[in-house]
DNA sequence: AGCACGCCGACT
DNA sequence: GTCGGCGTGCTC
């Protein structure tokens, strides 16, 4: 017997199998999907068994090496992920090998080093009948702790060996009437909460779960439209108990940010311990035990970010991707994949529905899903009482010209309001990236990265400039090093200087910050969210990471410090981003009977994605919106595809740009669109250039036959890199 | 990717 | 004379 070994090795040169005999012993533990050891040249490595066959070795031309040893005792790839790893290296353009790895914990991929240990827990169990065990125990008349012990196993079959002390432990052992036992537990245990709330759903939401119920059997996609606060949570939660009583089973995705333990809870308050959750605040060692509970069969429900996505449920009865508008659905490095397109070909293979959710849908969806292509289900009220919030924009420009530069008079107003009142706050810092960079009041110098094309972010706490793509760190300069002024200033606004501010306005308030520097220890995001709630602060101030799914009573004012900053990015999205930024953190405001009011401060009082997010208008913005993508012949109306050139030397990089624009042009369909090249807007990252050519196009049969040669010409150029972005989040 | 093999320069 | 630089080629 034969296997063909897929190895560890995520190199194109490698991007094949290589076949190794199966040992005898290990012949009925080796199947299809295992993960082995393998012996690789000089070294040893993992691999995954893509396929067994029976073959004769003496008809081949090389002679084939053992298998060392199976590494887990079921195979980690089942037939359904061996299916979605191909797809994936299809349509990523990635090497198999990556596709498969970026579907499995850390501690299932294939790797030599990072190995995840399995938790055990020691018990005790008796080791001799309970008739000699009663016989003992009458005898002994000294030991009383040893006595204490028996009985209680007696009682009990096991019980844990930390509880006694191992002393007495001990003892018994070695008279033989007791053995230690090791037993698997799971790191991780969701504990069930108190308070179980029955939910009553209103009308339309018993209208559009029942839509969906009846669909479980088919494979039809759902658009969720609801807008903040109208209870899609619970119309998650009353399909999933349905598909449960079906005997099926649900993955349920959320963005990164939302998946606190307040919403995790909302779900184990309804679904017990029968669910997983996971995310990447876990341990890989936890990672790997929630995992384990699927593969067990353990749990039928799924919670998680992205690659939750690729959870080896077996059963699936329906996906839902919450804020499915999100960008962190695609991922961002290789394999770039998108959940979306998995849970695509994940519903259809278990002929299961498949649910998009938002309050601000991408145009991509909402298109689809007024062609028919999706079912539109809508949610335009908000539950209970509550009703939308009024928003105030605040033209910035006249502000600045009467002297206020960061707070407009009208939101500390309303600050001031609120903070009287006893109610709560949550102002959003919109920026883009870190951005507290420096420059030169006088020239205009700004002090950049010397490996990289970006400024260096001011890290206060450090008193020092660094950069985010590469980690280079300097001191901060005090003086200008093109024109020696002293006018240094820090432009961007951070958190931590609005928080200064704020502070020195309103000294009694108080404020707690939540950004990447105070939420990158574990648990602290979740503790900021917690104290807030309990109204330990008057005012929320945070970047992007506060406007999403959080649900604050009593706040019932929203300050945007700045909604231009997204605005300004030159990307065709950053319209549609700064509409579903400023909607989602409106939606934070007036979630209960107290009316909320939303103030946002804009450079751009007459832009369209600024004004609408005033009248709560997704149907304006989105013909608004999708008029300006038609006449750009941007998405939903072309796909873009984003072919990226990397070279560590800018002539060459430059030079194979132009060939591989001119050979795109020459052999894609005529109706494509080739763009390019042109430098990326990162021109440099890490001392290496990057040039692009967008592909925009409606259908292209060339299109992966052209790419390919493309990057099969490209692989054994070692001074050019190839790198392809199907429908890239950024140009 | 990682490791061996191999061919040239500056060192105890 | 040798140690070690990294270019090249191979891995069932």
């Amino acid at each position: 017997m034969i296997a063909n070994v897929l190895t560890e090795i995520g190199v194109e040169a490698l991007n094949k199998t290589f076949s190794y005999k199966i040992p005898e012993v290990l012949k009925d533990k080796i199947k299809v999907g295992s993960r082995v050891l393998i012996p690789f040249g000089p070294q040893k490595i993992e691999g995954f068994v893509l396929s067994i066959e029976n073959l004769n070795e003496e008809n081949l031309n090389y002679k084939l090496k053992n298998i060392i040893d199976v590494v887990d005792d079921f195979p980690v790839l089942n037939e359904e992920l061996l299916e979605l790893g191909k797809y994936i290296s299809k349509t990523t353009y990635s090497t198999l090998i990556n596709a498969y790895q970026v579907m499995l914990p850390t501690a299932l991929k294939a790797k030599e080093k990072n190995k995840v240990s399995i938790k055990t827990k020691s018990y005790i169990i008796l080791n001799k009948s309970k008739n000699e065990v009663k016989k003992y125990i009458e005898n002994n008349k000294r030991g009383k702790k040893q006595n204490e012990l028996l009985l209680c196993l007696l009682e009990t079959p096991k019980i844990e060996k930390s509880i006694f002390d191992y002393s007495v432990v001990k003892a018994l052992i070695e008279k033989g009437y007791i053995k230690i036992i090791e037993e698997e537990v799971y790191r991780l245990d969701n504990k069930i909460s108190e308070e179980k709330k029955d939910i009553v759903l209103t009308e339309k939401q018993k209208e559009i779960t029942n839509t969906i119920i009846n669909s479980i059997n088919h494979n039809d996609i759902f658009l969720l439209y609801g807008v903040t606060g109208s209870g899609k949570t619970e119309v998650y939660i009353e399909v999933i108990k349905n598909v449960l009583k079906k005997g099926k089973q649900a993955i349920m995705l959320v963005p990164e940010i939302s998946l606190t333990p307040q919403m995790v809870s909302r779900f184990t308050n309804v679904f017990g311990d029968d669910i997983a959750v996971l995310h990447s605040g876990l341990s890989n060692g936890e990672k790997y035990d929630e995992y384990r509970k699927i593969i067990n069969g353990e749990v039928n429900i799924v919670i998680g970010a992205r690659s939750a996505i690729f959870a080896p449920l077996k059963n699936i009865g329906v996906i839902i991707i919450d804020e499915e508008h999100t960008s962190s659905y695609k991922q961002d490095n290789h394999p770039r994949y998108n959940a979306i397109d998995i849970a695509k070909v994940r519903s259809k293979t278990h002929n299961c529905p498949l649910i998009l959710g938002s309050a601000t849908p991408s145009l991509e969806s909402y298109a689809r899903a007024k062609k028919g292509v999706y079912k539109l289900l809508e949610l335009i009220t908000r539950v209970g009482k509550s009703k939308l919030p009024t928003v105030n924009i605040i033209d910035m420009k006249d502000e600045i010209k009467k002297g206020y530069s960061t707070f407009s008079r009208e939101l500390l107003k309303q600050i001031e309001k609120r903070l009287q009142n006893k109610e709560q706050i949550i102002l959003l810092l919109n920026r883009r990236g870190y951005s507290t960079f420096i420059t030169c009041k006088d020239c205009g110098f700004t002090h950049k990265c010397p490996n990289c094309d970006i400024s260096l972010t001011y890290h206060k706490t450090s008193n020092t400039m660094r950069c985010h793509y590469c980690g280079y760190a300097d001191k901060k300069l005090d003086t200008c090093p093109e024109c020696g002024s002293h006018e240094l200033k820090d432009l961007g606004t951070g958190t931590q200087k609005i928080e200064e501010e704020l502070n020195k306005i309103f000294p009694e308030a108080k404020i707690v910050r939540m950004d990447v520097d105070t939420t990158s220890r574990k648990g602290s995001h979740e503790k900021i969210i917690n104290d807030f709630k309990h109204e330990k602060y008057d005012i929320l101030l945070g970047t992007q990471m506060i406007a999403k799914g959080l649900d604050f009573p009593k706040v019932t004012l929203v300050g945007v410090i700045n909604a231009d900053t997204s605005l300004n990015i030159p990307d065709f999205r950053s319209g549609e981003r700064t509409f579903q930024l400023l909607s989602q953190v409106s939606g934070r405001a007036g979630r209960s009977d107290i009316p909320g009011e939303v103030i946002i401060q804009t450079f751009n009082p007459e832009h369209y994605s600024i004004i609408l997010t005033k009248t709560h208008d997704y149907e304006a913005f989105y013909n608004k919106e999708m008029f300006i993508r038609k006449q750009m012949s941007y998405p939903p109306f072309y796909y873009i595809t984003l072919v990226r050139i990397l070279s560590k030397d800018y002539q060459k990089g430059m030079e194979a740009s132009k060939k591989i624009s001119d050979y795109l042009k020459k052999n894609l369909d005529v109706k494509s669109i080739v763009l390019g090249p042109t430098t990326s807007i990162m021109y440099k990252i890490n001392n290496i250039y990057r040039f692009q050519c967008i592909i925009k196009y409606k259908f292209d049969n060339n299109l992966d036959k052209v790419l390919t040669k493309i990057l099969n010409h490209y692989k054994l150029d070692k001074d050019i890199n190839v790198e392809i972005d199907n429908n890239p989040n950024k140009l």
